[in-house]
RNA sequence: GGGCGAUUAGCUCAGUGGUAGAGCGCUUCCUUCACACGGAAGAGGUCGCUGGUUCAAUCCCAGCAUCGCCUACCA
């Protein structure tokens, strides 16, 4: 056992890199459909091709391998696939900037070359993050990595455009969006972040047209919209404005007459009462417009600045910024500016580049989620109602119904280059084909036509843009598998796919955070439902956002990011994904701190260092070999009981997704049991046992410590790894050896109690006074220990060698219904009373002791007696409370009378001197 | 505006209708042959505030306060 000396200290760059390429050159994660084991199946959330590893990734990841890990050595087929997302406005943006360092943009260099230069950029940047994904220790099958953009994901996401469209559940339609005029492209409501910002409520004066002085105060906070209004609207009902409704206003600047029209949907309480009506600048009034029959004037150009309209005059080509100052400006001049007052609202912004999100009229595609016949949405709430999805934490439910109720229609175009381009072709220069069919109406097909199907034309030109990114991760749990499974190229491929789904969909679990429910998950359930006909996936398991100590969000330009990989070659992979598997609690925002994973690199280091005692302690291996099993001693019924016990609390939190109970227990256990109590205990056994009781100690330690390491392997990989290969274990690799199970066999309630009541509080009785009256451990102890019967007596004889080593003891005698010694002090403990030998400075100390602890025990009383002279609680309570409290009160009045008892004595002693 | 969550030891957080727990930090002692990334002992909390239900509330209910988050078309 000692044929290798290990360092003292654990040092995890030494081991961590080597089993990463060992799992993933052994394919121990391989996962093959047509194994007869109960599958169990999780798609990564795909990180972006652009990213690199922040903490959210690490703590989505290491939860999941730790669900991955724990399933396959459990004996399941775990498939964990992994990939990566091809982030469509993220990714352009980042290639986009480095275009910009060498003084090109994308239009000079033209789509296909742009697009052959990401993924040039994806070629050599874009698996960043998928190092350091294995280097966390992911337990992914990196033989089934898959891409969104891949040809099979691209050709799954063609396939279900189409059969949407042809659904009626896809539509092209003109109508008001959010717009990020700095990326020039459509984004969907959730890609839009609203943040309060102070702004300006501005007042302005409108004239009537045919009694100028007359006029009518609006108020808005984005006064240049108002070249673009197409009326004013009023309460139906507001006396202020009442006569006026149907009047025409002359629009200041623009010098065009509006309406003033009643709408129900003013407030009157607001500003004036009066509101200005910009259809084609703000989704209020497009709602309004429609109701109308408004004119939509549209004064925006698409990269957000005013465009040119006999409307716009003197402003076009002005930024936004520019044109309000402008606006307001001349408004002042013309005397209409009446005021202008602070105001706070939210400003929706791009959640990718953080500028001003326009609403913006444009044609685009659209997903019909809430089809009143074949509602996407519907189906997806009704999974969650029915439970066949379970969103855990289940206060996650309340928000996904509000959610999911109130969802608008998706909009899925992107006026970007990097992502699937629309499957949707238009005839070239035509309004209407030969054939006399408007040809404006796209042709929706799997690939390129070759003719228009309608006039004949061949000029066929595809739909610039692309999809939105989350299309085509809403089709991940399936597409990942191979779907569709028909159109695979080959019979070999079509029949692998086809096992795939087969074996692995619905997957199992999905881990991800709650950021991405809206975005992804959602949508996810939507498609897999509509198209699979079964939920994605069983469980949701939603973890928080890791925050920074102070709770602060993490981002660079605030300077408070920790850095993962930092972290690891500074504590160990394992001390990072422990970390944040014990803070996963449900539903609360992770505030890492450094001193926390600093304190799990020291745990680490204990097991590191338990194991180089347990190889120092186990004698050699050909002497283990002979002689037989051997037999227990208390200290091992003991652990092993303990460890059973662990194994079945480990296993039970992990079936509930309680990360953090999970490894509370492995770490309680460990340290606390394990280390403190369990290797101490064996010292005396190897040291002073007979033969056969040793045998059994060294094979109960052994087979202990292997089965911890295996109970600890999914938090801790690399560092189990690593120790279990220096152990005997049966089998080759811990990454694929069987997960412990709670054996009942193996529980042992007497030696629990004996170990606890006689050996543990004993010793932890006498350190305690030893602390109190500073007798320094290299001072031996004499003292006798008193039960009340010859059983309990027989109990600590049995146990005395254990109590005089780790109490430091050195006489010591037992008796039953023993009397005080002279000057000594007595500690209670539940199976005896114990007398410590003292001198007279001792004494005086004690005395003082004695005088506080009565105090304090006086006052934890009194709530305790004052209970039982409730006639109430006597009457009422539960018996088992009452004699359970009942209990407490006898040990409590025991332990007051012993002390004023001793704290006489003493005080006799001192008084007679 | 609506919804959700939080408020427990100096800090970060578990937890339960029956005299409060962990880790870190702190204090004291100890370099005893696994580990000072260690060992032993200890101090420290009217469990946000106010009411209610109950024999009993930190836990259940109501209100309030503070702080987060989500969501929303008061321009």
């Amino acid at each position: 056992m000692t044929e290798e000396i290990l360092n003292k200290v654990y040092e995890p760059d030494k081991v961590e890199e080597k089993w990463a390429v060992f799992w993933e050159k052994e394919r121990l994660f391989h996962a093959a459909p047509e194994s007869t084991r109960p599958p169990y199946a999780m798609v990564i959330p795909p990180p972006n091709i652009t990213g690199s590893l922040h903490l959210g990734h690490a703590l989505n990841n290491t939860l999941q391998d730790i669900l991955a890990r724990w399933r396959r050595m459990s004996g399941d087929n775990v498939l964990w696939l992994p990939g990566t997302d091809h982030a469509g406005i993220a990714t352009q943006n980042v290639v986009e900037r480095q275009l910009a360092k060498e003084g090109i943009d994308r239009h000079t260099l033209g789509r296909e070359a742009f697009i052959q230069r990401v993924w040039k950029w994806k070629e050599t940047s874009g698996g960043t993050i998928v190092k350091q994904l294995k280097r966390l220790g992911a337990s992914c099958d990196w033989e089934r990595e898959r891409f969104t953009m891949d040809e099979g994901l691209s050709r799954a996401v063609r396939e279900v455009f189409v059969r949407l469209y042809e659904e009626g559940l896809i539509y092209r339609a003109e109508r008001l969006i959010n717009w990020c005029p700095r990326c020039r492209t459509a984004l969907s409501d959730i890609e839009v972040e609203h943040e309060e910002s102070r702004g300006k409520l501005y007042y302005i004066d409108y004239p009537l047209a045919e009694e100028p002085d007359q006029r009518i105060t609006v108020a808005t906070t984005r006064p240049e919209t108002m070249l673009g209004d197409t009326a004013v609207a009023v309460h139906p009902e507001d006396e202020r404005h009442r006569g006026r409704i149907g009047k025409k206003l002359r629009l200041p600047l623009a010098d065009v007459e509006i309406p003033i029209i009643a709408d129900p949907a003013v407030d009157r309480a607001f500003g004036t009462g009066a509101v200005k009506v910009t259809p084609a600048h703000d989704f209020n009034d497009e709602a309004m417009g429609k109701r109308h029959g408004l004119p939509f004037e549209n004064i925006m150009t698409p990269d957000g600045k005013i465009a040119e309209t006999p409307r716009t005059r003197t402003f076009s080509g002005k930024t936004i910024s520019e044109a309000r100052s402008a606006v307001t400006q001349a408004l002042e001049q013309l005397g209409l500016l009446r005021k202008v007052e602070d105001h706070t609202h939210a400003v929706g912004k791009c959640y990718r580049c953080k500028t001003a999100v326009e609403p913006f009229l444009s044609t685009q595609w659209f997903v019909r989620v809430n089809d009143p016949k074949n509602s996407l949405a519907g189906s997806a709430i009704e999974a969650v109602r029915k439970k066949k999805i379970r969103l855990l934490p289940e206060s996650w439910e309340n928000n996904y119904y509000g959610w999911m109720e109130n969802i608008q229609d998706w909009c899925v175009s992107r006026q970007i280059w990097w992502g699937h381009q629309i499957p949707a072709w238009y005839c070239v220069g035509r309004d209407v084909g030969q054939c006399g069919i408007d040809c404006k109406e796209p042709i929706v097909a799997r690939a390129r036509p070759e003719k228009c199907p309608r006039c004949g034309s061949a000029d066929l030109r595809q739909d610039p843009d692309v999809l939105d990114t989350w299309f085509s991760s809403a089709l991940w749990p399936f597409s990942t598998l191979g779907w569709p499974s028909e159109l695979q190229p080959t019979p070999e491929k079509r029949k692998e796919a086809e096992a795939m789904l087969k074996t692995f969909y619905p997957t199992s679990a999905l881990v991800t955070s709650f950021d991405i429910l809206f975005f992804w998950v959602a949508r996810m359930i939507m498609m897999g439902l509509h198209f699979m006909k079964e939920v994605p996936f069983r469980d949701v398991y939603i973890h928080a956002l890791v925050r920074d100590a102070e709770g602060q969000k993490m981002s660079k330009s605030k300077g408070n990011v920790i850095d993962p990989l930092e972290i690891m070659s500074k504590y160990g992979t394992d001390a990072l994904r422990f970390t944040l598997a014990s803070m996963a609690s449900p539903g609360r925002d992770i505030k890492l701190a450094e001193e926390r994973i600093e304190g799990y690199r020291n745990f680490a280091n204990k097991l590191w260092n338990a194991a180089r005692f347990i190889m120092m302690s186990l004698p050699e291996e050909s002497e283990r070999a002979t002689g037989g099993a051997g037999t227990l001693s208390i200290a091992d019924r003991w652990i092993q009981s303990r460890l059973h016990r662990t194994i079945g609390s480990v296993n039970q939190s992990l079936g509930n997704y309680r990360f953090d109970e999970a490894s509370a227990l492995l770490y309680q256990f460990i340290w606390h049991e394990f280390c403190d109590w369990y290797l101490e205990l064996i010292k005396v056994d190897l040291q002073d046992g007979s033969e056969a009781q040793k045998r059994g100690t060294a094979a109960t330690l052994t087979t202990a410590f292997e089965t911890l390491l295996r109970l600890l392997h999914p938090f801790m990989p690399f560092i189990t790894e690593e120790l279990w290969a220096h152990f005997p274990h049966p089998g080759e690799n811990l990454a694929v050896a069987p997960y412990p199970q709670a054996d009942a066999g193996k529980l042992d309630a007497a030696s629990e109690g004996i170990v606890r009541e006689i050996i543990i509080d004993a010793v932890a009785a006498i350190r305690n006074l030893r602390g109190e009256m500073n007798i320094p451990p290299s001072e031996e102890l004499g003292l006798s220990i008193s039960v009340d019967r010859d059983q309990g007596r027989e109990l600590f004889e049995r146990n005395l060698p254990y109590i005089k080593r780790l109490a430091r003891v050195s006489h010591l005698e037992i008796g039953v219904g023993l009397a005080a010694p002279k000057m000594a002090a007595t500690v209670l403990t539940g199976a005896a009373k114990i007398y410590i030998q003292l001198d007279e400075t001792r004494l005086n100390k004690e005395i003082d002791r004695l005088e506080k602890g009565l105090a304090k025990l006086e006052k934890e009383m009194e709530p305790v007696e004052k209970k039982f002279s409730d006639p109430l609680f006597l009457s009422k309570a539960p018996k088992e409370v009452v004699a359970k409290l009942d209990l407490q009160r006898g040990e409590m009045r025991e332990k007051k009378y012993k002390m004023n008892n001793d704290l006489q004595r003493f005080r006799g002693m001192i008084d007679s001197k």
